[in-house]
DNA sequence: TGAAAATTTCAACAACTGTTGAAAAACACT
DNA sequence: AGTGTTTTTCAACAGTTGTTGAAATTTTCA
């Protein structure tokens, strides 16, 4: 009987954050009204505007609010595999694998609400208004940590070409966090976008190899 | 003095297609609006309504217009690409090329706003609400076509380690089309996302080698 | 307990939204 | 020229939008 009940607990800000994450996360910025957060949160239109200001800065919270908990898992899991590996530098396939990992498991932490938030950032990385400065501002250190993790794991490799590999590898990822349900169609039922476990298995392996062959020297 | 009046020649529908083209890849549907377009169009609101119905219709005219011509160009390409290796099946590589090499040349097609479209196809595919439907109502045929072409090159993968595969180009090539501009940032200039020579380039090989790397038998 | 501060509600604002119906203009065709 | 058809304009609609200011409530803390 003390289960079920975590929401009564929660202050209404972060009601107000929880369901502008996933609305903001389903139909976007402009598909979202302040009145329909309010109501999903079930809370006062002007409440919003109280805790967070204007519209914008709403979703800026939203974004930042657990961006910095993402950063921390994906470092933590980065400085395992480096030190898994010591002395030798990680395998692209450790540090690509450290970079996807902690999304798979965020995403199958079903008590929380992860999932919307990575479909938030699919959006984000993919939004030509948001893309640029929120992305950075929020990920670029982070991606670049991992990008040198990466030379060393392939120290014939040029600058430009670890950055278009993470590209491809970003982009992969994108659509996968955005759920769309395309893949699903697409193969017949073949497949499905909430199986997770096949999802980075393939894609890890995946990422790895493309690595390889267009990072090596010539 | 012939030059630079196209425009004119132009209809009033063809415009509010136009407009509302790019303006819907750069913002979104939501984020545009009717007004929006008829104004870049130099055209009056009551008029989309006249010629496309809803603001859905128009979106879904929108989408629906070069889909044809470019699937038509992607498939000419694919022809193309195994009748240059008859007898034996297309390479993994160039069954890549064919579905990403048409795309690249539309990109550069400065005077045709076919960079629009693109960014458009980006949003859509990513969009959990349009991405479904839409994407599969226009696409799906050709893209079955392509994989059917990989799984002949690659013939000891299982069709859902295809699918995965292609889900992973087809982010990639997703947030490519996007054109977001984060590339350019992450990179603080070495790459740049206009530079398409050089992504196709790169994404071409990279793909081949993890759909090598993940469909062979195991 | 009581006053100050933070939170929450209520009501309303001006601006903007997609859409429509009727009038007006342009066009096609005999 | 005069018909019927298509295209275009104009004006307006009912509903929704983000945002705000003031009042009411709750919380904080000495």
């Amino acid at each position: 009987m003390t289960a079920a009940a975590p929401a009564a607990q929660q202050s209404k800000s972060d009601r107000i954050l929880d369901a502008a994450e996933a609305l903001f996360a389903a139909k976007g910025f402009d598909g979202v009204t302040l009145r329909e957060i309010a109501s999903a949160a079930r809370v006062d239109v002007a409440l919003a505007s109280y805790h967070f200001g204007k519209k914008d800065d709403l979703f800026v919270a939203v974004f930042g609010r657990r961006a910095k908990e993402l950063n921390a898992r994906r470092l933590e899991a980065l400085a395992k595999a480096e030190a898994d590996a010591n002395p030798e530098p990680a395998s692209v396939e450790a540090v690509i694998g450290a970079f996807l990992r902690p999304l798979e498991i965020a995403q199958r932490e079903s008590d929380d609400n992860w999932h919307h938030y990575l479909a938030l950032i699919a959006y984000v990385n993919n939004s030509p208004y948001w893309g640029q400065r929120l992305m950075s501002d929020t990920f670029d250190g982070l991606v670049n940590r991992f990008i040198e993790a990466l030379g060393r794991a392939l120290p014939n490799a040029s600058p430009d070409q670890l950055y278009w590999c993470y590209h491809n590898l970003s982009g992969a990822l994108t659509l996968t966090l955005a759920r769309t349900g395309r893949i699903d169609r697409l193969s017949g039922g073949i497949c499905r976008s909430d199986d997770y476990k096949s999802v980075y298995d393939n894609m890890i392996p995946f990422m790895a190899a493309g690595f390889h062959a267009t990072c090596s020297g010539e």
